[in-house]
DNA sequence: GTGGCTTATTGACAAATGTCAATAATTTAC
DNA sequence: GTAAATTATTGACATTTGTCAATAAGCCAC
């Protein structure tokens, strides 16, 4: 696994493909992230507090989630291999997160501030754009989401999950897809079963 | 009402609130968008197309929606006074959108093609960053719906709603924001009824 | 490897919501 | 202003999904 060599491979290649960049800059951009690995149901964000970084996961799988108070849990967002995530809201706002961030399984991480990460905006020019991209993508997830949750029912949703993450249903305990989908764990598991 | 007046006054006060620019570059910049007025019902794109335009409300209200097999309508976003909406996947990506775009109240909207709107990204250095701080808005702003709907019951999604959009529930007809909301008319009905 | 904890499954039932139908109220179009 | 169309309400019932409980299965820590 590269990360265990060098935690910011993956990193580097992420960006050196989104934008023009020289090895000397892609280096000082990357050393503003710092490297982090969790173990499995590791809380890096209590709910309550407001999310100082963004993490970028190397390896393993971040999940934000909800707790109410009948200590129902909600995921709200999964992240995985190559991707940016946080308590978006809080991070973004700097308020305080609903949503608390774990990690479901022992994860490599980098993470970076919300200072240093919107100081790349001003000195990298490349930066802002990339980034943009990158909220478009995550914006579309984020209404196809709302869509299957508006207009589709419990198996449907489960379908298209199905289809569109094979790999995350494998990987995760269904009680977390079940969160996911926005149904509870019996309800998923009979669907299932009934075919 | 400014608009009958002149229909890029709005626009511009937007703009100018968001980014520095002079009078000059700001009529360069809102002569790429034109000017429309709708009738009541008017569809602005038809499902299946891809969404040629991202339009800006001067008044009225858009609503992007979904039409299953069975002609159940499902509202996917509203778009009120000041606000810039489409069918937003279909746009960025230039793809078939699933949704159709309707005015529901005789509108007056400015609009621009997806060309000319990217355009602007290069030819307006701060246009980049005030359309990124606005994604990032939409982006929470759909986060905090995905939460409501996988947290939240038909009771409490219509009560929140009526704290955070208290105009639009006034406005809109209810069947409209039953759809927004992802429950059934009758189901809307009865919980006004019940206190 | 074993014990203990967590997760998954299943059944019985309850609650929430949807569907269909009938009627009432409202709004629109002319 | 009036007829026609649309929208809203209400009732009866069906369906989906949730909850609680018991058991089974899987997994993790030591």
């Amino acid at each position: 696994m590269p990360s265990t060599q060098n935690p910011y491979h993956q990193l580097q290649q992420f960006i050196s493909a989104a934008m023009p960049i020289d090895d000397e800059q892609l280096d000082i951009f990357c050393k503003k992230f710092r490297h982090k690995t969790t173990k499995r149901n590791e809380i890096l964000l209590q709910a309550g507090d407001i999310a100082p970084y963004i993490y970028f996961v190397n390896s393993g799988c971040l999940r934000v989630f909800m707790l109410d108070v009948n200590g129902k849990e909600s995921t709200r967002f999964l992240v995985t291999e190559g991707r940016f995530g946080t308590a978006f809201p809080s991070f973004n706002l700097q308020e305080p997160s609903l949503a608390a961030i774990q990690s479901i399984e022992p994860s490599d991480v980098l993470y970076i501030s919300q200072h240093d990460f919107h100081a790349l905006l001003d000195t990298f020019p490349g930066w802002e754009h990339v980034y943009r991209i990158s909220l478009e993508k995550d914006y579309i997830a984020s209404i196809k989401r709302i869509e299957s949750l508006i207009t589709m029912d419990a198996k449907q949703r489960y379908q298209l999950l199905m289809e569109t993450s094979p790999t995350l249903i494998q990987r995760l305990p269904s009680k977390i897809i079940a969160d996911y989908l926005g149904i509870s764990q019996e309800t998923l598991s009979r669907l299932k079963s009934k075919r």
